[in-house]
DNA sequence: AACACCGCCTGAGCGC
DNA sequence: TGCGCTCAGGCGGTGT
């Protein structure tokens, strides 16, 4: 056995590697789920305070609130009753009715390490994997805590167990309410549908109402809720739509297809995760995933999968964007062209 | 109201 | 090989 079992983890390799989507917190859901749930939170460790955006009503004084109230808002002495996702955001829920409000950025994740046992000592890594030694330095003592320089939060269960959220670029954080009710009106009656059982009556209106590319469309969290740069891209491919197409112009069908896309996109990927999930994760921190092969994110002039033309690049919506301009052609010609 | 754009961050990867 | 530069990007906030 390896010496770490890691919920979730981001490659290191920046090549490949993915900010964190949809799958990849549904993921992190399913795999922190058996660990909080009806656990109570002992303690709150907060090694960054600036990560935790406080609701207005749970501090006196908003501009800065105590450590204590730090705390409190992040559920010290509550015990978990329920884990959610929408979109990319994570929620977790105390019996309290409290929630915190995860959203991993770029850049986050949640890990619960191992709970190590009192009394037994732990075996020595056994398996024949042949992997390069850890690049984590003084392994025998940071990489016991598995504290990093930027785990900001760590939650202690009085089961032991501890869940960290880690963030280098710390783009992503951590809003707290008071109840569930707060949490939708001042954040999540923002976000679209989630994109896993978005239908597309839901999503039609909200196209037909806009000349946006429509890749600028899809990334818009409060038309759909979990498409990122990845998703999108192989969304498009698949559908077979450029996207620079305006929304409005898209046909039924068209739309039909493109949520029919992501439905098995996003399935797929959470189930490579979830098998990942089930076996453990290899040495490297690779998730289930991550092993998913791109159609065309991050494969810009190579031969495109199915006509072997280089694949382009272009930006939309200030995000780079690939796509082969001769699988997905542009459906209408627009005016100015 | 709808939309564009800025700035926040760090590490990977590249060129020299 | 090593150093420093560029790029990547979700999204909250601000400006048009």
């Amino acid at each position: 056995m390896h010496d770490c079992y890691t919920i979730y983890t981001r490659p290191h390799s920046h090549h490949n590697s993915t900010m964190p989507e949809l799958p990849e917190v549904e993921t992190v859901r399913r795999g922190i789920e058996p660990i909080l749930l009806g656990q109570t939170i002992e303690r709150v460790q907060i090694r960054r305070p600036d990560i935790v955006r406080l609701s207005p009503n749970q501090t006196p004084t908003p501009s800065r609130p105590s450590q204590r109230q730090r705390a409190a808002a992040l559920l010290a002495g509550k015990t978990v009753q329920s884990l959610e996702r929408l979109g990319k955001q994570l929620l977790i829920v105390a019996d309290s009715g409290q929630c915190v409000c995860v959203h991993l950025g770029m850049s986050g994740s949640l890990r619960s390490p191992p709970h190590i046992s009192p009394g037994k000592p732990k075996s020595a890594t056994g398996t024949g994997r042949s992997s390069k030694p850890s690049h984590r330095t003084n392994l025998s003592r940071s990489s016991r805590s598995h504290l990093s320089p930027h785990t900001h939060i760590v939650w202690h269960l009085t089961n032991g167990h501890r869940v960290m959220f880690t963030d280098p670029r710390r783009f992503g954080g951590i809003w707290t309410y008071p109840d569930h009710a707060t949490l939708i009106a001042n954040r999540w009656s923002k976000l679209g549908p989630d994109a896993l059982v978005a239908t597309p009556a839901q999503i039609r209106p909200k196209l037909q109402r806009t000349t946006r590319p429509i890749k600028a469309v899809l990334l818009d969290q409060s038309v759909v809720a979990g498409l990122g740069n990845i998703y999108v891209d192989e969304t498009l491919f698949t559908a077979r739509i450029h996207p620079l197409t305006p929304a409005n112009l898209l046909s039924s069908l068209q739309i039909r297809k493109m949520v029919t896309a992501w439905h098995h996109i996003l399935a797929q990927a959470i189930k490579a995760g979830g098998s990942t999930l089930r076996d453990y994760v290899n040495a490297t921190g690779d998730p289930g995933w991550f092993q998913i092969q791109h159609q065309v994110y991050s494969r810009a002039g190579q031969p495109c999968v199915r006509c072997k033309r280089p694949l382009d690049k272009l930006t939309v919506a200030a995000r780079t964007t690939v796509c082969c301009t001769k699988c997905q052609p542009m459906k209408f010609r627009r005016g100015s062209d």
